[in-house]
DNA sequence: ATTAACAGTTGATCCCGATCAATTATTTCA
DNA sequence: TGAAATAATTGATCGGGATCAACTGTTAAT
């Protein structure tokens, strides 16, 4: 597990936002300087690798997450002992935001690929955007946002085939990365097939299928976690449902319900 | 459609949310009195009807609305023409924090039952947030829960069986009634047959099937939209998945995936 | 009261995706 | 390096719930 990864030169000491590449993306204001030395949040970005745990159910919630770099998955533990996978959180993500209502971490958060992430006291966050009109914007406008995803996620899971959720899938990734500035076709899937399946309500046997598919259907060339998307349009028609009278475009996109 | 509801009396003149006999509920404070006067609300409530509009799809976002009796419901209207019901809103609930993020209205919201709400202008509740931690707070709480409810109700469309979904939903509105001061066991059910099915992701038919079904075994009484909880232990066991190794205490409780 | 339009229930059949089963990579670690 | 464990793929079968179809209330309008 000890990889070459874990000396990434990168400062752990505390630090301020206005120093963050990411900061466009995250809570801090986009300006090149706070108008007040005040408003600055004082941070100690944390490396973690594959495997590590931000948080666990049931633990008292102090901070959010903000991920600057890699992946997280959120989870919980049915009664059954399975794993149901809640989330994925990317560059920009803020994880937690569901802790806030009840004041303990709702699932469990743990690392799918080496990450960089800011953790912010909640309570310090909340004094300063109570002084700042901005900040608090912005983390309203982060929440709305999750709840305008999860709207979206439950439509694909309560009315999509297989097929379309998983094309619907790795489009939202595609388009993040492209909103980060990185390629949209090359996507990279840091978690397992159990973890995809989990998210997307279907068998392990049905995600492995519905790639291979989607493979010989020319729209995407799978290696490993490796996904080269080749037909982003066909994609797309796949994902969406489509307007009835339309021509049949594409054979993977049919109708349900 | 012109009933006796029409003439409730309500003043509906410009009120302010100290004499909201809601506001625990609410975004208001729940002490007596607001610490400045200058943090009230003033609030015009509005009574609204059966298949009235609070807003529609793609109009620029003005107000958040909380809801003060009544039921709303939220809907997209997907490419195919079918509606998609996206969540009911009840007494309590704020209506519309999914429009924040993007400036418009992302759903239809239209009127089950007469029903009362206050409309918020987003901007001056942004204001008054800003000089009010107390208010800024709740708003927040609002919405993680908001976040929460979404992350249970991935999980029930994802992974539970056609019964598991129906009762769980009867569970919902069985607790947000108790939450509310009323039954628990008597449920009103101001939406159809269909919006039920398209909420939880089943065909109407698959609905009806199931509510007789719950009605056989004993754990329901239904008459048309209004539902009686006759067992409510045994509907929460069929609603959450079983223990493993446990005892099969009830029929309608089996696992899946 | 009569009809039409609609909402809800019940029955028969079919299909997508889960499940069971076997095989083939790919990691992990001695 | 090789063995064991794990992840991923592929095949065969089965079932829950969708779909199609018919029927039965309810409500609305004249």
């Amino acid at each position: 597990m000890q990889s070459s990864a874990q000396i990434i030169p990168i400062r752990t000491r505390e630090s301020t936002c206005n120093e963050c590449a990411f900061r466009a993306e995250c809570l801090a204001k986009p300006e090149d300087d706070c108008p007040a030395a005040g408003l600055e949040i004082p941070v100690t970005p944390r490396i973690l690798h594959r495997g590590d745990h931000l948080f666990r159910t049931a633990e008292p919630f102090q901070n959010i997450y903000t991920v600057r770099s890699g992946a997280i998955k959120t989870y919980v533990i049915l009664q059954s002992g399975e794993e149901q996978v809640i989330g994925f959180h990317t560059p920009g993500d803020i994880v937690a935001l569901d802790a806030i209502y009840s004041g303990r971490y709702v699932c469990n958060a743990m690392v799918l690929d080496t990450s960089c992430v800011c953790p912010l006291p909640y309570e310090q966050l909340c004094r300063l955007s109570a002084r700042s009109p901005e900040i608090q914007s912005r983390l309203i406008h982060k929440m709305s946002r999750r709840i305008v995803d999860h709207e979206g996620l439950l439509l694909v899971l309560g009315q999509k085939t297989a097929e379309q959720r998983m094309a619907a899938f790795l489009l939202h990734h595609s388009r993040k990365q492209r909103q980060l500035g990185l390629s949209e076709v090359d996507i990279n899937l840091p978690m397992s097939r159990a973890d995809i399946a989990s998210y997307l309500a279907l068998a392990v046997e049905t995600v492995s299928r519905v790639l291979t598919r989607l493979q010989e259907a020319g729209l995407l060339i799978v290696e490993r976690s490796r996904v080269r998307i080749v037909d982003l349009e066909s994609l797309a028609v796949t994902a969406e449902e489509i307007m009835d009278g339309g021509p049949p475009a594409h054979r993977g996109a049919r109708r349900l319900h």
